[in-house]
DNA sequence: CTTTCTATTGAGCACTTGCTCAATAACAAC
DNA sequence: GTTGTTATTGAGCAAGTGCTCAATAGAAAG
């Protein structure tokens, strides 16, 4: 029965949703507009009255992941000094333990990537911006330390360090969305640490 | 004209050669019978002659890709006394030395993951699996670290250490594949050995 | 009450997809 | 030859897809 009046944008929000739904279930590629409409238990042809197509629905439903995993969680703290190393340690450790509780979003995101963004410069660009911003978030710490230590540092620039500190997460991400069984956030940061512990350190080569 | 015959499995190749590069364009999600059987310059029933369905060609395309990437490259070496930690070293920086040569496969192999596989448990065993290998291939390495450095290594197994290794590959992996411009090999496994260098090692916060 | 605007429906069109199938050409065995 | 097996074709079906559109019901304005 047509003309039931919802107020505001609560109709274009409870698609938006649904279509969330339908992704965790279907994967990017697999979300057709039947079964988002479906889900959220309006007609098909109302969700092309809110969003104009297909892409704009899956546009919108990348901003909104975007705005909720961790790469939204920029860091922010400047860290007092001598502690920088502390610092950085504590916001990867952070990351990393928190990153269960955002598993679904994760692996959505990684399949935003992976998939639709293919044919699709407009994703593939949003989806790099959002990794930039937060590897970007991470220089001015990666900064801190390389000052903090010049000599163990040498040749080693901010953005490279935050590289390997987002990559480490990075990592870690995928691991938790391939072998969430057996992925313990606990275990694999005591690994790290253990790691990192020696003067010895174990990928202390020969510099090339 | 039908009839012409073409020696074994000759075909077979050709139309999985032509898989391999119609996913590259397209995605695994993306990729049609009807464009590969034209990338292979063979009608569209051939295909399904010599393939029963899309699903087998899909999997003996993963079979072909899990060859081929470094999933395939265990690890067979078995350290010195004393070097044990040098040599895990030289095998991850090798590791991440050699990717960019195969970058191609996997971004096609994270495709794999994310999209084909998520109703298909057959295939996510296929790579859970591949993965695994991987990852157990590390572990008498790892084993031979901790038992050089007891306590240094005091309450890792060395599985978790595994765990780790390949992470960092994977995080690497994943940096490879989303950023390939800004992505150099030799400044990250720089960056990666200067925060190992040093005693107070960046992630030795108290254990929990 | 009429008009107007917005929200909503569901049928349906054009197109794509996986897959089948009768027809047939080359080759092998007899 | 004849017969049979294997490799190959392309038309076509059934199912599904994104998206359009006339129809319409409610709210707001006059």
């Amino acid at each position: 029965m047509p003309g039931k009046k919802s107020p505001e944008n609560e109709r274009r929000e409870e698609i938006l949703q649904a279509a969330f739904r339908v992704a965790l279930r279907r994967r990017v590629a697999g979300l057709t507009s039947r079964e988002v409409s479906a889900d959220a238990g309006v007609s098909n042809g109302l969700l092309f009255f809110h969003f104009r197509n297909r892409q704009e629905l899956l546009l919108a439903l990348l901003d909104w992941l975007l705005a909720q995993t961790i790469l939204a969680h920029a860091i922010r703290e400047i860290p007092e000094p001598g502690l920088a190393e502390v610092c950085m340690a504590k916001a990867i450790r952070e990351a990393i333990e928190t990153m269960p509780r955002h598993r679904e979003q994760i692996e959505l995101f990684f399949d935003y990537w992976f998939t639709a963004s293919h044919n699709d410069e407009l994703m593939r660009k949003k989806i790099r911006a959002a990794l930039g911003r937060y590897r970007r978030s991470y220089v001015p710490l990666a900064r801190a330390v390389v000052a903090e230590s010049p000599q163990r540092y040498r040749g080693v620039t901010p953005g490279a360090l935050a590289s390997v500190a987002t990559g480490l997460i990075e990592g870690c991400a995928m691991n938790l969305v391939m072998n969430p069984k057996s992925f313990h956030p606990g275990g694999y940061a005591g690994a790290m640490a253990a790691l990192l512990r020696e003067p010895r350190g174990i990928m202390n080569l020969s510099a090339d």
